[in-house]
Formats: structure tokens, sequence, C-alpha cells
RNA sequence: GCGCCCGUAGCUCAGCUGGAUAGAGCAUCUGACUACGGAUCAGAAGGCCGGGAGUUCGAAUCUCUCCGGGCGCGCCA
């Protein structure tokens, strides 16, 4: 049981005995972050004591009091301080049953905290023109839509990953045409694209092929790789086209009409976004007869929506504009606007010899993701897109994040992950073997550097919530590096076997290293970056 | 003009539902190696949290306003 259950179960005791009611519905604890403050501190005091009429400071003595009089579990001593902070003083011990919970639930269950109970959420997420090549922006929006999938795969939900392809429309025909020249060995159309690699694929181009048939294959294929080299895999690559093919259009243009949401003028047809918050109403079919872009991504989020509970979509910060419109669409169609999330990554700038990264030659106008992972490698590609909140611009700086030292939070990690799988080895070289956690004695695990690495093995399971709840996977990379860092300071210090470390104590720290490897394999797993057990 | 995001240490960034003396990494300076990989560790220094006002016992966090930056604002996709 978690210790903070204790902690609960013991305030509303002392609660009610201070003659409060009702009780509040939540009780905070937190961990203050000045350790002079405690173990575990409580504002249970300052939150209630207005509505209840009292003074904050004599509640919350009132509250140590009896807490002191009747300590709960672990608990060494309760003190009032500030303005009715009731901060608990816990013996060690509860964090040998962090531990106990690590090692017992190992990789696959400690930190799985059930917030989906099971709902499925389809997570949308690189949606690229299959006319080029993936660009270095890209690479955030693929990196966090897959590292999303994961948290909620963990935390409860079913996820199915999917991406849109744009195969029908102008430019699709623009970039068949562009194949085409260069193809015949002409110059390419004035709106046709320009990159080094339309020659490229035009040459690989068979004679007699299709141009946009087999352009679409070569652009899929080409996005599909660049995915790969980052264990990114989408189970639905979803095409435009076969919502045309499959009357989806149709279907959802009639279920619109149906819930009267849509109107003619100027003779185009019309959806009426204004009516869910959107700053203007939206046009479905052009005077010309032709669709605008937003109707076929309505038909293809209500088809979504016949698959799943739940929609997330990434989408860069260029699309921002279109979130209210496709949010009020879906609740034209009757969809509660919680049931589509959109997250909206901001832009990424790339720095290389301190300047700032100019276009590549490759595609004309942008910098390859391609040449990204080739340049930093994956792991620190990913992890590095990763560092930080989506909500907020990102600079990328190619020489560090390259940089094979600890100065690159990526190698820090993974290398704090080898030094536990080395650590390991020479154990086992030595032939000593781990016992089981019950034939340990995890009261030798007094050194405060291998406190430190339990008490932050206690947040995971918090950072992992909080990660999932707010879309934010860089609070799991912060956890990495904050793990990763007690591991470094623990290896430093406390010697797991050798001169003057006792058989008991090599098994005390075992279980140490042991649990220390299955957080990191956690929030590495959540990353997806590889956990290398030696570098 | 309107909308979304951002503004925190020299640099890059954290900071969950408002909590106590605002944190980390890099860079700078100073220390620590006869043992599991020193690819490490420890210490120092560095801040009107963009400005102002408000709400609150308490604001980096919430509200308003101003300033600065980015991105959008089409019967383009």
């Amino acid at each position: 049981m978690d210790v903070r259950d204790h902690l609960r179960t013991a305030l509303q005791e002392a609660l009610t005995a201070a003659g409060i009611d009702p009780l509040p519905e939540e009780i905070a604890l937190e961990r203050p972050a000045n350790r002079d403050h405690g173990d575990w501190s409580s504002n249970v005091a300052l939150a209630t004591a207005k509505n209840a009429g009292r003074n904050p400071r004599e509640l919350g003595q009132q509250l140590c009091d009896a807490l002191n009089e009747n300590p709960p579990v672990h608990v060494t001593s309760v003190e009032i301080a500030g303005p009715g902070f009731v901060n608990f003083r816990l013996a060690d011990t509860w964090l040998y049953d962090v531990l106990g919970d690590v090692l017992d639930q190992g990789v696959d269950s400690y930190a799985t905290p059930d917030l989906g109970g099971g709902k499925h959420v389809n997570v949308e997420f690189v949606s690229a023109n299959p006319n080029k090549p993936l660009h270095a922006g890209h690479g955030r929006g693929a990196c966090y839509g897959d590292s999303i999938a994961r948290l909620k795969e963990r935390c409860g939900f079913e996820v199915t990953r999917e991406t849109y392809i744009n195969d029908r429309g102008v430019q699709m025909k623009n970039y068949a045409a562009s194949l085409a020249a260069s193809k015949a060995g002409q110059p390419i159309p004035e709106d046709g694209y320009q990159g080094a690699y339309i020659h490229e694929w035009a040459d690989e181009m068979p004679v007699g092929a299709d141009p946009l048939e087999w352009g679409l294959e070569r652009g899929m294929d080409s996005h599909r790789a660049t995915l790969e080299a980052l264990d990114i895999h989408h189970e639905i690559w979803f095409s435009e086209r076969s919502l045309v093919a499959n009357e989806k259009i149709n279907a959802a243009l009639a279920d619109l009409r149906s819930h009267g949401a849509v109107f003619e003028e100027d003779g185009a047809v019309w959806l009426r976004t204004t009516d869910f918050g959107d700053d203007k109403d939206r046009v479905l079919v052009k005077s010309d007869g032709d669709l605008t872009y937003l109707t076929p991504d309505i038909a293809y989020h209500r088809e979504k929506f016949e698959r799943s509970d739940l929609l997330f979509n990434v989408w860069g910060a260029d699309h921002h504009g279109y979130v209210a419109r496709m949010k009020a669409a879906m609740q034209l169609l009757g969809h509660d606007p919680d049931e589509l999330e959109i997250a909206i990554t901001q832009m990424v700038d790339f720095v290389k010899d301190g300047e700032p990264m100019k276009m590549s030659g490759r595609s004309g106008n942008q910098i390859d993701l391609d040449d990204i992972i080739a340049e930093v490698g994956p792991d620190a590609a990913r992890f590095t897109y990763l560092m930080q909140s989506v909500d907020s611009r990102q600079t990328f700086d190619l020489d560090e994040v390259a940089s094979r030292a600890m100065d690159n939070p990526v190698f820090y990690v993974q290398m704090a992950h080898a030094r536990i799988c080395q650590i390991l080895v020479k154990v086992a070289e030595a032939g000593i073997e781990r016992l089981p956690l019950a034939d340990v004695d995890t009261s030798l695990l007094t050194h405060e550097r291998e406190l430190d690495l339990l008490r932050s093995l206690d947040t995971l399971p918090d950072t992992v919530r909080i990660a999932c709840e707010d879309n934010g996977p860089h609070r799991v990379s912060a956890w990495a590096r904050e793990q990763a860092a007690a591991l470094h300071g623990f290896y430093h210090d406390c010697y797991v076997m050798g001169d003057g470390v006792s058989a008991e104590l090599t098994q005390a720290r075992l279980a140490l290293v042991a649990a220390s490897q299955v957080g990191l394999q956690i929030a590495l797993q959540l990353l997806g970056v590889s956990a290398p057990e030696s570098m």
C-alpha cells in the first residue's frame, strides 16, 4: 500500500477528531522541495480552515497533536510549520516499501496507473504529404505522437497509431507532373516540386509507370523508412482517396445535413461551425463543385470515431487555426468536444556549427528528417525531441545532441543504464547470485545516495500519470535524467561489491540497482529510446 | 485587427490540481581518482520568473492589461 494512503487515512481521522465536517474531497500530499520540511507534507489545514471558520495554524497544530498521539506507519514525527503545513517525518522504512513495489511489479507493472479503463484511443500523427521526404520538423510530431501512444498504452488505453495520407488533390497532380517531367528530361513545371529527390525518384521510376500511383508508393516508402529508423510504426496508413471511393464523404455530408449544420450560399455548401465556437463558417463544397480540404478530413474523423472511443491528433503549429473548425465539426456530428483532443507542436529551429541550419539541397526547401537522424542517431533524436514541452518552440543543436559525452542528456541516461548492466555482469562474474528480496536486509540501505535513488523511484508512477494526463512525455525524460543522476551518484559513492562491502550489503545494493534498472527501462521505453547494456 | 503558443540564471529548458528559501543541464570557477568504466562525483557563482494591476492566508502558476517573439487568420492544402 502506498504510504500516501496511510497518511491520508490518518489525516482524515485527525480532521474528524478536530470536528471538521464535511471532510475535504481531496487531501493533498506532496514531497516538500525543502527536505527540512519533512518527507511528506499536507496543506489540508490551510485548505479547510477557511470554510470551517478556523485558524489554519491552530487547526494544523490540532492535527499534528492527534497524529503524534497515534502515528501512521513509518511516521516518526508530525510538525506544524509555516502558515499551517502539516509535515511528516518518516523512517527510511517507507522507502524500502518502494523498493519492494518496484521489484515485485517490474517493468511491466510498476508505474501503470489505469487512466484509460480499456478505452480505445486513436492517435493520429505525422500525416504528411507523400510528395516529398519527411522534414526535420515532422520529427518532433512523430516522436511526440509515438510517445503519447506509448504513455496511453501504459496507462490502460487501447491504442491505434494512425497516419493520414493526402493522396488526392492538386498537390499530388503537381507531384506526378514533376516526376513525369524529370523522367522525360524536361524542366519541372512552374508549380511542381524542385528538390533533388524528384530526380532521384524519377530515375528509379520504371518507364511506363503511372507517375501518380508510382510516386505515391515511393513517397510512402520514403516516409515509412524514415519512421522505421525512429522505431515508429503506424498500424494504419489511411488513404484520403479511399474516403471518396467508399462514399464516406457523401455519408459525412448527409450526416451533417441531418444535424441541420449545412447551408448553401453564393453557390457553395457551408458548414455552420460558428455554432460551436469557430470564428467563421466554413466551406465544404466550393462553388465549382470541388471539395475543400476540410470535407474529406471531417469524413476521416467521422470514420475514426466509428472505430475509436477517443481521438488524439498531433498537428504542427501552422495548423492551429484549423483546430476550432474540426472540433466544431465533430460537435455538429454529435460528439463530445473532449472526445477529440488536438495537440499542437510548436516549431523547431536546427542549429549546426553554431549557425542556423540551412535548407538541404536534396529536398530544396526543407531540412530532411533523414539527415537529422543520420547526424545524431535515432536515440538522441528521439530523446531530444521529447526533452521539452511541445508548447514552446525548440532549438535543436546538432552539435550538442551528436556529442557522445555526458554533457549530452541522452548519453547520460543511457550510460546510467549501461552501468547498471555492467555492475550486474561483474557481480555475476564474481559468482554472486542475487537473492530474492525476502532474503535481503534492505535496512542496510542508509546512504543518502541509496535513499535518493529510492525517493526518485517513488515519483515515477506520478510522473507517468501526469505525463499521460498532461500529454507531456517531456516529464518522463526529466525523470529519466533525475534517476540517472541519482544512479551516477550512487555508483560513485557506493560500491556494490569489493573491499569493505559485506555480502549482505552487496545483496541490498543489488536489489537497489535492479530496481533502478526497472525504472530507467520504463522511462526509456516510454520515450522510445533504447536501453543499452554497454556503450 | 483577431486567434493559438511562448517570454524563468550568460545559453538550452523544467516547474501537475496556486504552497514554504524558484530548480536542472551546459558554459565559468574550485575541488575529488590505487576498487564495479572518472564517459563520474562534489562545491561555488549566477534570478525585480518580460512590465504593471487584481484575486488569495499564499501567485512563476489564476484574471485583466501592456510590451516582445513565433505561428495562423482562403470557395489553398
